[in-house]
DNA sequence: TTCGAATTATGAACCTGATTCAAAAAATGA
DNA sequence: TCATTTTTTGAATCAGGTTCATAATTCGAA
């Protein structure tokens, strides 16, 4: 059958370039502006063409969500591999999440619109499957450091399970995130978007966990080289897993 | 000018009617069903009617959620008003947090929605600065909180103003619900939604605060019994300003 | 190489539902 | 009572996602 994997090649490349036009035009215009008949001329296809490959407009979008999504794995796998203390693993995930926002704002915006009621529900079945599966791996990646540090002895288990306590952190990422993200909201408290913020309450968490070793959050210089650290670190994967693939409206 | 003044008051019942209709419809059907044309005839008015009081379908919903920020802040300013320690109302608001989750899921969803940028971008200008104006006393409410703790002498300053530690609670409670409310996330890591690990989490963050007094959350019946009686005073007050406004498919 | 069957691509037509606006109705106040 | 202004109406318009009859292409057997 080496006909059937030619065309099943060729029709994985054909997905892959409306993922990738449909990329470029979201960071370009915005999620609002994407349209499936311009999206299918601008890949040189009929508008049918791109209904074989999405089941709707959602389903598209699900799509972008969980190719992110296997990026956002591997970096994270690359991390987890660092030969860094435990602790300072889970800051570094904080720190890949925020280089990904800067530098594909895009990216981050559209996640948020389709794990939305409205969005969710318009998608196919299996395209929402696709996306849970990736974040299975990426739960046990995160849990596998909150393990390993148990197992180390820097840090109690408090009677919770690895996968248990590792939700916190990662709450606490998202929910800054989050909230910087919602527009307008920083500026009407008259608050300034400092990431460094954001390490400074996560290294409150962790120290509330118990987490060696403890940092004292008051110690900027510490804290401050601490994150250039991992910043440098982190990017220099990240730059390794997509040297090009960055959001043309923002950089 | 009592003429236009009748004229302005009844804009405003017809506006509360328009919200109140459109709630009870998302409730039932999901935000997905709502449609102005159906109503607008269920309210017994002519669709360009609620053309007068919403410039779109997403101006419609950021009312909607403008009117429970106003509920909201209410609520919390109650909670912040109770005589407990400082410590116990951040923890109380994350009661109030999920009880109104638990009461109005329909809300709650309906929120994560319209701060996407496909709907916020589409509400008038007017209606958004709305939303935003409710979110400064909110967040003056909960950084007064901290304040407070502060000046008692329970929690250390950290060199941080008042309301930029308040933003690690907040950011904590925000990102453990929207976890907990991505469709499938938690199944797919097999965890179950135990709101007592949530609580369990948050004290973690405040002992990492240094907020006393500090709570050890391996004690179970402690927290239990702290969150219970949480929980009835908070259901008090909530059930006292909105007696019978609940959502009616999921209570 | 040729041909009929099977598969795939096409894009104009269809359909849903938000929005508009010309006409009708109601309110105002002289 | 009536001319004027304000408000309401809902059918028409419009946008854009989706479908599907038709055309084009690919396939493999003769």
């Amino acid at each position: 059958m080496t006909v059937n994997e030619r065309k099943e090649r060729q029709r994985a490349a054909r997905e892959q370039l409306f993922l990738d036009k449909a990329a470029e035009l979201i960071a370009r215009d915005g999620i609002l502006q994407l349209q499936m008949a311009p999206l299918a001329k601008a890949c040189e296809y009929a508008t049918g063409t791109l209904y074989q490959h999405f089941s709707s407009k959602e389903d598209l979008l699900l799509a972008l969500v969980a190719r992110n999504g296997c990026n956002q794995l591997r970096l994270f796998e690359q991390i987890a591999a660092l030969a860094i203390p435990h602790r300072n693993k889970i800051l570094a995930l904080c720190v890949a999440e925020d280089l990904a926002r800067q530098y594909h704002p895009s990216h981050a915006r559209l996640e948020q619109y389709v794990f939305t009621e409205v969005v969710w529900e318009n998608a196919s079945a299996s395209r929402r499957q696709l996306i849970l599966d990736n974040s299975k791996p990426l739960s046990a990646l995160v849990s596998g450091i909150v393990r390993a540090a148990i197992d180390a002895g820097e840090l109690p288990d408090h009677q919770c399970s690895a996968l248990e306590l590792s939700i916190a952190p990662w709450a606490l990422c998202c929910g800054s995130h989050n909230l910087e993200q919602t527009a307008g909201l920083f500026e009407a408290f008259g608050l300034n978007k400092d990431s460094l913020q954001r390490y400074r309450h996560m290294h409150l968490l962790l120290n509330g966990m118990q987490w060696q070793p403890l940092l004292d959050i008051t110690d900027t210089a510490t804290l401050t080289a601490q994150i250039q650290d991992l910043k440098q670190r982190v990017e220099q994967l990240f730059h390794h897993l997509c040297p090009l693939n960055v959001d043309p409206l923002n950089v």
